[in-house]
DNA sequence: GCCGTTTTCGGCCCGACTGTTTTCAGTCG
């Protein structure tokens, strides 16, 4: 995954850049390092085939970046950032990711007072150094502490998002080894769980020496824990550790449920094995020494009475209980969806035109793609204002004229993500959003109000009657912000009464709604939708993160509005 | 450093808010 590696190395340049108080470079790395991040295919297969001219067809990618490209696949090492490195050696990243510091602030502690990573921030706030220091004081520094302890706390863990890519192409190479007969991942990644620990790999193999010496030496590869026939265990260079097992095929139903999990899942399966005069290992469900279940999960969920459980259910919040009755609920699928609404295009923040957005909608077997750019309040995203609005549904309007082949469905809606100011209100005129097939509000400043004054701004945005949709409602940033202040409950109450539909968004970083709050939403009765939030056509397919979700959250197919064919969807939004 | 249905050079990255100031810098989206 050289395109990952890449793009994390043009943000950190960016960081530096941005220390130095370099203008425009930053933003140029930015944009690059957004273009390489879910480019779909590899840099490595570009530069192969098309060279550096290749590269250069990237959106953002030009001469310079293209070269710095070509110097990291030649030799895994940029020069350039190494020198950005070696001046201002500090884990920039690390104490970038403390809310409240920046580029400018990290620069004026290392230099006063040599603070190179969390460690010696932790120490130094502690010494209570940092509110003397000229542009710091007592609020700083208390900000600062609650955000090291927020990184500490969601340290270790990874985002699904980040893992998820790595481990699909490590499954695919195994799976080239004709020694490999049945594979399988297991544990939080095959819940789908927002953030990971370690990653899991289950294989049914003839000869499992060559297995492991293949899994040992997966590029990526900077520690080996352990070797065995049976197991091995590797630290990689991001930091996280996989595990890899071999198991007979008699037993790979069993060891499969047994290291998907979650433990708590498993405790209460094997006391129903007990009950029954059962016993359940990772070997296989035993009646005395007599196996009488494991080469399938679906067998064993069957003999101990159950219907089988999708692994994301698997967190022993009553879905065995629902299973013992045969009352699960029938979860949304991955293929369910109809389409995306909330996607922004090179009209304000998006790489993308309109029109490329749409093609890989299409490609994707949407019926529909809804464009949201942002409104006025946001000026860095070019946020449009009514003129400009009005100009765009033209520009969809030409587009959808394309898209109109006999026997072919596809349609192509005008959105708007707009801005919930302060007072609840939003920040363009209500003619302008009556124009439009629907309207998405959502918060996107000043996060820190009480409880009780963010509450009561959602709601009156969700009151005004334009509004059909709210945005990532919690405002959460995974390993980086809490959720703001609401009163769900409130929310909840107030979406149901006025019809509005609560998002899931499907950014890794933000999974907003939240596997809870899916739950709570779908047994008020409010309902939902996924959405990508994608910025590049290519982000489209982020939405399997939120479905993933939705799935933890136990949705159905009936809780999701987009998976509606567009006539029906079109009814929640009331437009005449 | 990138980009071009006004441009191959000169734009691009604005505005609110916070916390620190006493007129403003840094952060965030």
């Amino acid at each position: 995954m050289k395109n990952q590696e890449l793009a994390k190395i043009f943000y950190e340049i960016a960081d530096y850049l941005k220390m130095e108080g370099t203008p425009f470079k930053p933003f140029a790395y930015e944009k690059a390092a957004l273009a390489l991040e879910t480019l779909e295919e590899e840099v490595a297969e570009i530069y192969k085939r098309e060279g550096k001219l290749g590269l250069k067809k990237i959106p953002g990618v030009g001469e310079s970046i293209a070269q710095k490209i070509e110097e990291y696949l030649k030799t895994g090492k940029i020069k350039y950032y190494e020198k950005l490195k070696k001046k201002t050696p500090i884990n920039l990243e690390e104490l970038i990711s403390v809310e409240g510091l920046g580029p400018k602030k990290t620069k004026v502690l290392y230099e006063k007072l040599g603070i190179k990573n969390l460690k010696d921030l932790e120490k130094a706030v502690k010494a209570h150094k940092i509110a003397p220091l000229f542009g710091f004081g007592e609020k700083t520094e208390k900000n600062i502490l609650e955000g090291i302890a927020f990184v500490k706390r969601s340290k270790g863990r990874f985002l699904l998002g980040e893992i998820l890519p790595k481990v699909k192409e490590i499954i695919e190479k195994l799976k080239s080894l004709k020694e490999v007969e049945m594979i399988s991942t297991c544990g939080s990644v095959r819940r789908m769980k927002e953030t990971i620990g370690d990653v899991d790999f289950l294989v049914v193999a003839k000869n499992p020496k060559k297995i492991m010496d293949f899994f040992v030496s997966l590029p990526g590869v900077i520690k080996i824990w352990g070797k065995g026939m049976t197991k091995s265990s590797v630290r990689m260079k991001e930091g996280f550790d996989m595990d890899l097992r071999v198991v007979p095929e008699k037993s790979f139903g069993a060891a499969l449920q047994y290291f998907i999990g979650s433990k708590e899942h498993n405790i209460v399966l094997r006391k129903i094995a007990i009950e029954k005069g059962l016993k359940l290992s990772e070997y296989g469900l035993f009646k005395g020494s007599k196996m009488i279940a494991g080469e399938s999960e679906e067998e064993i969920y069957e003999a101990l009475g159950m219907e089988w459980i999708p692994s994301e259910m698997r967190e022993n919040q009553g879905e065995i209980e629902l299973a013992l009755k045969k009352k699960l609920p029938k979860i949304i699928g991955y293929n369910d969806l109809k389409g995306d609404l909330h996607c922004h295009s090179n009209w304000n923040g998006g790489a993308n035109s309109i029109l490329e957005m749409a093609e890989k909608a299409k490609e994707m077997g949407y019926e529909y793609l809804g464009i949201s750019d942002h409104t006025k309040f946001l000026r860095i995203e070019h946020g449009l204002n009514e003129k400009e609005l009005a100009k765009q549904k033209k520009e969809i309007d030409n587009i959808n004229k394309k898209f109109q082949v006999p026997g072919f469905k596809f349609q192509v809606l005008q959105g708007c993500e707009a801005n919930i100011l302060n007072d609840g209100s939003i920040d363009i005129s209500d003619e302008a959003l009556k124009k439009l097939d629907y309207v998405i509000a959502g918060v996107h400043s000043n996060f820190k109000m009480s409880k009780e004054k963010m509450t009561e701004r959602i709601i009156r945005a969700m009151k005004n009657p334009n509004v059909d949709i709210i945005s990532h409602p919690t405002g959460r940033i995974l390993k980086r912000r809490d959720e703001y202040q609401i009163d769900f409950d409130k929310i909840l109450r107030a979406a149901k009464e006025t019809g509005t539909i609560l998002e899931i968004n499907s950014y890794p970083e933000r999974l907003d709604l939240n596997d809870i709050n899916i739950r709570k939403a779908k047994e008020a009765g409010v309902k939902m939708i996924i959405n990508t939030d994608s910025h590049q056509k290519d982000q489209l397919r982020l939405i399997e993160f939120g479905i993933a979700q939705a799935r933890r959250g136990w949705a159905e197919k009936e809780d999701i509005i987009n998976t509606q064919p567009l006539e029906g969807l079109l009814k929640f939004f009331q437009r005449s």
